[in-house]
DNA sequence: AATGAATGAGTCTTCATTCAT
DNA sequence: TATGAATGAAGACTCATTCAT
């Protein structure tokens, strides 16, 4: 079988991977049913990915490849300022995880097995098939991919002076990033409806990006029409 | 057997299953190990708790109550800005986190439930154990306690001039906290050693307590040194 | 307490007993509901009856007194032939078995007992709990009461003359019973529709009494000698 | 694997289990001794059989086919009349019950979940593993069968006017089948020795037969009008 | 008589993983 | 590469029964 053959069949069993996880959960998805519906032996997607763990590191490498990508796209849109592609960022990072919760579900994942992995003396915590896994090695390399890029944006912003000059790009993002997932989870919270909290979704989102944006251009401009932007688009 | 005696089983078993979840995680604990690290039988956990998930609940229920009660002890602080009870909220959020990682586990993970609550389509995607669980239905009545406590902070900022005065309590208060799950969460990526990035944990906190700070109190106070925080960090 | 008292609790529980065997099954019954349903303790449950087999016990001790009654009551009726007796025992009886099937199972599961009890060879295959119980023994004497009413019934029969005298008594009314129990098992299968087959429970029943009767009374038409059969037996 | 050794293999597990199911019954037989006793592991054991109800349902599938195979071996009898053939099914569907009364207690049980299906009220009160069994599904289809064969023969019967011409065959056959299934549980108490009642075993069957040919044919000997019963009916 | 907390053996069932073919 | 029968350890949960009070 041909190398491309090979890559099919394995981009096959991850896609199906994908789906399933994305609609029944990790836990609630059993290699069984993956290949099934992947319409293949049990044994031959043992053969494609260790265990697991390991398919579903691959997944999540899968995820964060996504989200770079739309990084990526983001950063090569032309005429944009830097304040401009970190609102661009927060709204098509909304609407990456709201598409494919899973792969959210999966980078924050990672993300804590980070904790723990950062730390001697939890590393123990994680389970040894996740440490061996290649695509977790894999991610380790790649996953600061995404900080870098949105750093850049920062950076870009302040130069082009859409962004406060007296901030550090490399805190300054990872807190947007931080206010991005963290507003994903509270999707939860807020949207139950309550008649004591006066917040709905609608309100809510909006609200958020004008905070972000305050927190990062100041006020300075603010008295006037956001000129910076107008003349941007 | 008195009331009280009932109660303190009950909560002698909630206090190991928070161990427990606490050092193996949900899945890696189980029902058998609950009973024998409390020195009593299978049958009697299952006596004062329906299932493993009801019992799941109750610690959410707790961490809830936990979290609760640290908004508590600073909404009730003397002689503090709402800008500094925020600010203070960070930081006790924060080693609360740390402290007792499972239970903002627990309580990221009842947001995700939330989301699937809410939504009619999704709510089935919830297991029918969690649904029936009491504490879960208690759950959805105290969820929003802390947001409450967190929106008054914001207001009392807002009445004593810390926080600008055109922001909405309940959108930013959920900003606030989605800043802080979202810190918690990127802990591992930027607590990750690499050559190329250059910020530390160390340098984040402040940095992004900062950038909160920015955001709340725009640039009205800015002229007079931040007396405050500058006396608090 | 009084004897009567006792007498009363122990009745209350049989009744609770019956009520949810009835509607759950043995097996599907629990001595915890039992005791709940009744509103007293597992315990006190325990105290009347000595185990849930002995509980079962007494149920279908009370299930053989109920039917006995229903002979009885037929048996007193007065200016009835032992053909129409019989007749009428066939409608109460099944009246009796569709009312409370939780009885005819009862009855019927002890006839089964029965039968590994009258073999020394299968007799240990019988749970040990059924022999100790005092309800148990109980039925070992009074199991046959049924039987004799009957074969009153038939031996009523002769002498008016509403039955064959050449019938046995005790053969004749065993056959009845027989045909009054498999009738009642077998409205499962005649009830379930079906095209090619055209009997229905409402022809059924009446032409299943009718052949009863023939049986018992013989043919009036017989006029032509059955050759067939008499060269066969 | 071919399929035939697939085959196999269910066959010897389905055979396990009717060993076990006659000598403990379904209630005391354990799946993990079905794998042993089949020299299997308990997982293979649910390969083939989704849960102990579809193994259930699965011998009783085989309770009548090999019933079924009764009735096929007498109807295929030359030189039967009609009533011998039914007089030789008492005698072998005894000889069947006897020797494995596993098989007649899945078939009556059967007749039991029957009866609740057919009332769409009670429906539910059947285990919904039952409901969703294959061989459930399958016994729905062919329960019929030995019914329909039965019904033959009394058909052939009056043709060949070994039975009365004027008896519905389906209401007739039904009829005899309820004498044997009532006879072969009445065989317990007709057991058990006591002093008063005077019928045997072997005094029973006869008799019995006699008794259900009677029926059929009526009696030669009626040659006087039985004044009695005419005027009752 | 009465309670109900406590026991623990027992059961079904699942599923990741392997391996002979 | 590819199959799928086979494994077996593990885990959640039940429930009849007991006993200290």
């Amino acid at each position: 079988m041909a190398v491309s053959a090979r890559e099919k069949k394995s981009k096959l069993i991850l896609d199906v991977a994908i789906k399933l996880f994305t609609s029944k959960g990790y836990a609630g998805t059993t290699m069984d049913e993956v290949a099934k519906t992947a319409g293949i032996s049990k044994g031959l997607t043992y053969f494609y990915f260790k265990n697991k763990e390991d398919l579903y590191m691959a997944v999540t490498k899968k995820a964060f490849d996504e989200l770079k990508s739309v990084f990526r796209d983001i950063i090569k849109m032309k005429g944009k300022s830097g304040l401009q592609m970190l609102t661009e960022l927060t709204h098509l990072y909304f609407e990456f995880a709201m598409k494919n919760r899973m792969y959210n579900d999966a980078i924050l994942n990672f993300m804590g097995i980070l904790q723990l992995y950062n730390n001697i003396l939890t590393r123990g915590q994680i389970h040894p098939l996740i440490l061996e896994s290649e695509h977790f090695q894999r991610l380790l390399e790649i996953h600061h991919d995404c900080g870098k890029l949105g750093i850049q944006m920062v950076s870009l912003g302040i130069k082009d002076g859409s962004i406060r000059p007296e901030l550090q790009p490399e805190v300054t993002f990872y807190t947007i990033w931080a206010m991005i997932i963290g507003y994903e989870r509270l999707t939860g919270p807020v949207g139950f409806e309550e008649k004591e909290i006066k917040i709905h979704l609608d309100n809510w989102r909006p609200g958020f990006v004008k905070l972000m944006q305050d927190m990062l251009k100041g006020t300075i401009q603010a008295q006037k029409p956001q000129i910076v932007q107008t003349s941007l688009f």
